[in-house]
Parts: C-alpha cells; structure tokens; sequence
DNA sequence: AAGGTTACCTGCCCGC
DNA sequence: TGCGGGCAGGTAACCT
C-alpha cells in the first residue's frame, strides 16, 4: 500500500497512541519478510519505552530507551544502557495497528508487540505522563503483512544514520532540503523517463507508483517525458506539486486501496481524489479526454494525453 | 554508471 | 467449480 502519506499517517497515529508505553511482550511469528527478523529482537526491546515515532522514507522508526530498573538479566547484573531503534518498512501489503487486549491474532499477523504503561519514576513518565495513566491496560502492536514485502529490524541510536537501509536515500520531498535546484540537478543528464524517475528512491524518497502519476498528472507533464527534457518551468511546477501532492494526501489520512489503514484501523480517504490513478477509460476531470494506461518499469502509469504533454 | 529486467510473496479478479 | 493469467501501494539484486 503504501507510500510517504499513509506511511506519515501510520507515524502519526502512532505517535498518538502508543508513546511512553513500555514493550512487556514481543510475539514473532514469522522467520523472514523482505529479510530476516532479528533473532533477538526479543531481548533488545522488551522491557523498554517507545520514546518517538519518525518516517524516514518510507521507513517508520520507532525509538526505545532501556528502562534503567528493569533492565537487568537473570543473574541481577545491570545491562549496558541502550538505546534501540525498530525500523519498519510496510512492503506493499504491510500494515502496522493498534489492537486492544482481546484482540485474537490473524493470518500474516507476523509481529506482536504488547505494550503496558509504567509505574511512576521510569522512562515512561518522563516522555509521555499523561498517556502512561490511561493505558494501564495492554495495547497491542500489530505487524501484518500478506505479501512479506514489508521489514522489521533493529538498530540503535548511534548506527542509525548510517544504516544499510538509509545509506543511499534521496531527498526527502517535504523537507527544506528539496529545492528546484536540486530537483533540476538531479534530471540534468538522467535519460529515464520522468515517472520512474519520480519513483526512484536513491533520488528522491517517498514518491510510489499512485503519487508518481499525480504529481505529473496536476503538473502537465506526460510520464514518457525523459527527466533531461523538462524544461525549468516544467521543473518548477513539478516541485510545486510533488510537495502539494504528498501534503493533501497526508491532510487526507493516506489511500486505502486494498488494505492501507491508519494506526487507529480507520482508512485514509485522499483515493477519492485521484485525478488519473486507476482511472484507465474514463474521462479527464479537466478535459473529458479518456485517461490512459501505459506500463513504464513494470508498474501501470496513467496520464491524459491532452493535459500532460 | 545509468538504465532495464527480474525476483521476492500472497491474494484477488477475470475469462475460459 | 476450477485453473491460469494478470495485476497489486516496494525494493534490491542482477544484467548490459
């Protein structure tokens, strides 16, 4: 499902929920997803605090702190002092959610985290006082993931940025950092076409196969173009609306298509403003020229051949 | 090095 | 009703 909106939109339902709670059980079902599960994901997270929620990407990182009274082993000898981080990748299919203590475990439910507040004076009191009285009761944190695409592993604070995952990352397209200069130096001499171009996560992070079409459907720019041949007001308006795209999108809670669904389990409503994805035949909102379908990179693309040229 | 293709995996929908 | 083919929101390992 998912791409930079519904991957915010999980961060920050979240983020909502679940911070300053502690991890008091951790249920893996399954071995490996796009890669293998930490075999001792077990005994680096349990008994520590979510601390904060980020998107990186299309990653959602959520960060632990080692809670100091519990964190001992069985001889009683204080561990060292860690701070972990969850890294989480949705995969197409993936979904992460939040269920209460009843909940009875589904099929490609992969992983279980169980969550409890803490007593006064921990971790947990400090990062979210208010959250840690009303979840005295277990919340539960679900991986669920039908296509096994998706990837849960572990680092920590200090090999974060330099993980394998993040070393060959583009710009990320709502910071400060994505501007028509650098957008304009990344298309010069790049000979692909601009809809995979936008979907080329060592250059620009975020941008999937939906909000590829959108942001070249509302910039008039047909998806065969080659990056090279935009012209500056081309790149311009492309900055624009990648920006306004992902930003609507997000304000909108996501697309659900198949099985995207926020944190809560509610869905994201932005599908229904598709102006051409999936919208193969039927005519233009602009135009009523009927929307085509090509296949760009083995993914479907849509356009108007009147609006984009 | 850029650009293209293929594989990973399960589920669903469509046509025969 | 069953079966094969195509398709699905992503990424990375290969090849040329």
């Amino acid at each position: 499902m998912p791409e930079l909106p519904e991957v915010e939109t999980v961060c920050r339902g979240l983020s909502e929920n679940i911070l300053g709670l502690n991890v008091s059980s951790v249920e893996v079902y399954a071995e490996k997803l796009r890669d293998f599960i930490p075999a001792d994901l077990n005994k680096k997270i349990l008994n520590h605090t979510i601390t904060k929620i980020e998107r990186k990407a299309k990653y959602i990182l959520i960060h632990l702190a080692a809670n100091m009274d519990l964190q001992t082993n069985g001889d009683g000898n204080v561990l060292e002092p860690r701070s972990p981080v969850l890294i989480i990748h949705l995969g197409m299919s993936g979904r992460l959610t939040i269920q209460d203590e009843a909940y009875q475990r589904k099929k490609h439910d992969h992983v279980i985290l169980k969550l409890n507040g803490l007593q006064l004076g921990t971790v947990a009191e400090r990062v979210s006082p208010r959250l840690r009285r009303t979840n005295d009761r277990g919340t539960l944190l679900v991986f669920n993931d039908a296509r096994r695409f998706g990837v849960i592993t572990l680092t920590d604070l200090e090999n974060l940025s330099q993980h394998k995952l993040f070393r060959k990352l583009g710009l990320e397209p709502l910071a400060r950092e994505f501007t028509v200069a650098k957008l304009k130096a990344l298309f010069k001499n790049r000979n692909k076409n601009i809809k995979n171009t936008l979907m080329d996560a060592s250059l620009i992070v975020g941008i999937g196969n939906i909000y590829a079409s959108e942001a070249l459907f509302r910039s008039g720019i047909h998806p065969e173009r080659t990056a090279s041949s935009l012209t500056d007001k081309d790149i311009k308006k492309l900055h624009e609306q990648i920006i306004v795209t992902l930003e609507d999108a997000i304000r909108a809670g996501g697309s659900t298509l198949k099985d995207f669904s926020k944190a809560n389990g509610e869905s994201g409503y932005f599908q229904y403003q598709f102006k051409v994805y999936g919208r193969e035949g039927l005519p233009c909102f602009t135009c009523k020229t009927l929307i085509e379908r090509i296949v760009q990179g083995g993914r479907s693309s849509f356009f108007c051949s009147k609006c984009q040229k």
